[in-house]
DNA sequence: CTGAAAGCGCTAACAT
DNA sequence: ATGTTAGCGCTTTCAG
């Protein structure tokens, strides 16, 4: 094994807890002791022992930020801000995969899993309400997305309804009449698809345009060979659309292709918006209007709000934030060509973040 | 706290030895008691303290994946790959994003994270063999990449030389001339791009093409906005390339952005080929020709290998293996439209990967 | 086949 | 300001 406390204190000439006050700062140590100190630290090369620490103390300094995709770059840009975050606040994030599995999900709220971390941010969605409350683990959890709400938990998201109606209210100001939706849940699960569709139909409504299911389109997943799949499968209808609005911006990236395979034209004949602002949104052919959620204010949030209650802060009560967004106008909804970087609206609508 | 092996023991009326080993399965036990002991842990709800037993063990069950971008999707779908194999073998997976920055790699080689890690799967870009050699750490270290050579220890990597001759071969087999190169290491110290510039420049002379310096282009970083910038520049050149060979595939989607932006047609005056197929490439408009990697085989190896290492199996040699990859034809190359696949080209060249 | 007991390295309560 | 000491929960000899 390496270096311990121990022989740092032999070293020194001094006890094991002044060493471990040299090193971790509890308690004063006189300007000499330290000295010594800090040169056998330095001489023999000693660290921590984490498992050692963790063990007396109770807790691991791992938290895991379990999602539905990590393929999809909008959550793999959102855990790379949750690490950076994490690592500042002297914490190692795990990422968990659960694939959008069920039993993964569980797993995760009460399995074998839940003794190696010291909490859990979570965006579940094949899971509700009562699967959250039944949880028995004790550590802490911040959810984000819209999979569940109403449970004492820490919640962060942005309000997917009124993102929706951004939306479309963008593809309606722009003339289109018959706007298509594409990612609704077809297993009927995924509550953020559900909150999107009722954006979707409250905009229309408001728009004064009628709602026509057939317009609607169920995906098994939310990636981009479902976005493709369900393009094609409305091309094929009758009257197509004018107008796509994607559950997210993978789906809007297959529908895109799916469109410019059938050689329809991008916005030309149908205008296509996403929701996330992945990276691949500002290259592809046409450049893809988003609606981009402030990815920065959520990882940073989740993360601290969650050290926080693992660091005791047991005072406040489960707090909901609503994180801003904002609609970005690309080539496909807007026809310019050759700009290099979307013209970027003002907010639609923020709601500053409550800070930590 | 939770549950521990003393409540179990105590709850069913035997030692914590006894305990440990029907949970373990270390020693045999006796079906009666182990009957007992197993109702109680139900009962109870048992689930073993993973920081005691790595302090007693001198191991924690964690291993890390040190990558340059967590942002690629390429790392994105190895990490996914790499974090399920490990999960199999009873480990946790972090990852570690060194953002390419040399003073990360560094800390990561000999940093006090190191004491909290059994072991780590290292993809170093700015460092080279002295700094791995000089390494003190002694837990096991897989490399992946071709960012260092000749070290003790296991790597796996793709032979980039001959994947960038396979690239442009494919070029040149198209009737392609002037083949520009996108990824060549400003910096100089990113081994990959070397040894892909070496392979461009050993295919251009097998097929009796000039090298021009002029058509190789450097990038500060390898993402999709360098790739657009560096093949702007090409395009400002007088006499413009009928090809680009990308550093990878997010550098030639950028130069893919910058070509239909420009109003060049791809492949008709440009043909584009990229490294890695990351399914965004599936879905680019042009559909990306890529050279593809077996992620499956090196995630799973890599793990495979640091699991092998670290439970103790120090009797074989580090030991390298080259992973097969093979060329995958699509738009931006052969100019087909509507193809929903791209044609999967045989092998180019396979070296069947020892098994762990 | 089962039990008793010695620590792994650290922190924190209690002394001095 | 510094030292002593009792465990945290587990694995693993060594005895029976």
């Amino acid at each position: 094994m390496g270096v311990s406390l121990r022989d740092i204190a032999e070293r020194a000439g001094v006890s094991l807890a002044t060493v471990s006050n040299v090193v971790n700062g509890y308690r004063p140590v006189g300007e000499r002791t330290r000295q010594r100190v800090q040169q056998a630290v330095d001489e023999l090369g000693y660290s921590p022992n984490l498992s050692a620490r963790h063990l007396r103390r109770g807790r691991t300094g791992l938290i895991a930020l379990a999602i539905p995709e990590l393929n999809n770059p909008y959550f793999a840009e959102l855990a790379e801000i949750a690490i950076r975050e994490a690592a500042g606040l002297g914490y190692t994030l795990v990422m968990e995969n659960t694939a959008a599995d069920r039993e993964a999900e569980l797993l995760l709220l009460d399995g074998s899993r839940r003794h190696i971390i010291d909490g859990l941010i979570f965006s579940p969605v094949r899971i509700g309400r009562e699967e959250v409350l039944a949880r028995t683990a004790d550590s802490p959890l911040v959810l984000i997305g819209e999979g569940v709400h109403d449970v004492p938990h820490d919640h962060i998201a942005i309000d997917n309804v009124a993102a929706s109606q951004a939306a479309i209210q963008h593809l309606v100001e722009i003339g289109r009449r018959r706007i298509a939706f594409i990612g609704a849940a077809d297993g009927g699960d995924r509550q953020s698809a559900h909150l999107r569709l009722r954006g979707y139909r409250e905009a229309l409504a408001a728009a004064g345009l009628p709602y026509r299911p057939r317009l609607v389109a169920g995906t098994p997943e939310f990636g981009r060979r479902d976005g493709r799949t369900a393009m094609r499968d409305l091309l094929a209808l009758g009257e197509p659309p004018d107008a796509v609005f994607g559950y997210n911006d993978l789906v809007a990236v297959g529908a895109l292709r799916a469109l410019t395979e059938a050689g329809h034209r991008v916005p030309e004949d149908v205008a296509v918006i996403g929701i996330d602002d992945i990276e691949e949104g500002l290259f592809s052919t046409p450049t893809l209007t988003t609606i981009a959620p402030d990815k920065e204010a959520i990882g940073r949030l989740a993360v601290r709000r969650l050290v926080a209650r693992i660091e005791g802060a047991e005072v406040t009560d489960a707090l909901t934030v609503q994180t801003p967004f904002r609609l970005i106008r690309r080539e496909s909804t807007c026809g310019r060509r050759g700009g290099n970087s979307g013209a970027v609206a003002p907010p639609f609508r923020y709601r500053p973040p409550d800070g930590s």
